[in-house]
DNA sequence: CTCTCCATGTAAGTGGTTACATGATTTC
DNA sequence: GAAATCATGTAACCACTTACATGGAGAG
């Protein structure tokens, strides 16, 4: 159940309306919990009837009007008490390794470029993180408690990232190793 | 789609009945792509009438008794197939760095406790992946296909938790760093 | 003859994805 | 006033999870 909770807490960094909320999402709490327009409408709406945020008052409430929603004490509470609670990692899940191991067993012609592609993509990733690294983390704002935990978050993202383009690049010098593989 | 692929590829290693399965899930191929017996059964049902995989005869079916599966030359290519398959990686999701984020905002008291709690899970599961290495993967056997590739494999799993082994120590350290936070 | 374990399932619920619908606002 | 875009939704589907059901085989 952790939607509801990304979503009070990019509410509380700053009230906005559900189209806001998925940019937000898109460019910033989406690279560790990401989510569409659809999903994060039909949760704003529960969050809204158990009282843990409200729609501020609109000029003209209609459909396609523009709502704003803003968190309300129980919300922010209801934030607080999930984050210090227990909850373990969820296991691995992914694919490229599990094609791996499939090529294995039947084979792989494709399996190359499919390496190649995700370094690729991985790369991309990183490239766009570091970006972010130095226009919002400047070496001189180190000090502040909630910008050392944000920046936190992002190297987690930056040290993924890394982790995956030197993995793809260590298994794809193996793969042409020794025996050498595909012709 | 990867359940049934998953599935196929465990087949073909060694024809298995569903509970055989569930439990090579737990401690080979569910570690990077985890199932239950539930799921498992079900797509095994699946499987069977797409003509993919097919059950042993046996002397007594009936509900209960144990069921042995095969793949089918259908399904071997289906798997074929799915190997040169081109698939995005699936963006991460990650309730623990939602948590730090959330912190930065609401404030976290038990956050370094559950970062701690995280560090030595991820530890002990390094440990299992590297006596799992050294039991099957000794040094002399690296010539074969095959075990190329499924090392390669295992390799992806060691290299993931020594991230977040080394992330998450960072993390702490960090925590406690020039500002000193939590007493 | 009961208890436990092996083995195969069924059913309900949840979170996420994909496809589609519809009203309002701006632009040409 | 037609087209594009902003904005909010609905509906159907799918994979995965959790809880429960049932039957057979061996141990005491």
């Amino acid at each position: 159940m952790s939607l509801p909770h990304a979503i009070l807490t990019a509410l509380l960094e700053k009230p906005s309306s559900g189209l806001e909320l998925t940019r937000r999402f898109d460019r910033s709490i989406g690279y560790f919990w990401s989510s569409t327009h659809q999903q994060i409408y039909r949760e704003l709406g529960k969050l809204e009837q158990a009282g843990y945020i409200r729609a501020l008052p609109a000029p003209v409430p209609a459909r396609g009007q523009k709502k704003e929603y803003e968190v309300l004490p129980a919300g922010r509470e209801e934030l607080a008490g999930w984050v210090d609670t227990a909850e373990d990692p969820k296991p691995l899940r992914s694919a490229l390794l599990l094609r791996m191991r499939a090529a294995a067993v039947v084979g792989g012609r494709g399996l190359r470029a499919e390496l190649e592609r995700h370094l690729e993509l991985h790369r991309r990733q990183l490239a766009e993180y570091r970006e972010i690294e130095v226009r919002d983390f400047p070496p001189e704002r180190r000090a502040a408690e909630p910008d050392r935990l944000r920046h936190l978050v992002l190297r987690g993202g930056i040290d993924l990232e890394r982790f995956w383009v030197e993995w793809l690049t260590q298994a794809l010098r193996e793969l042409d190793g020794p025996g050498t593989a595909t012709p």
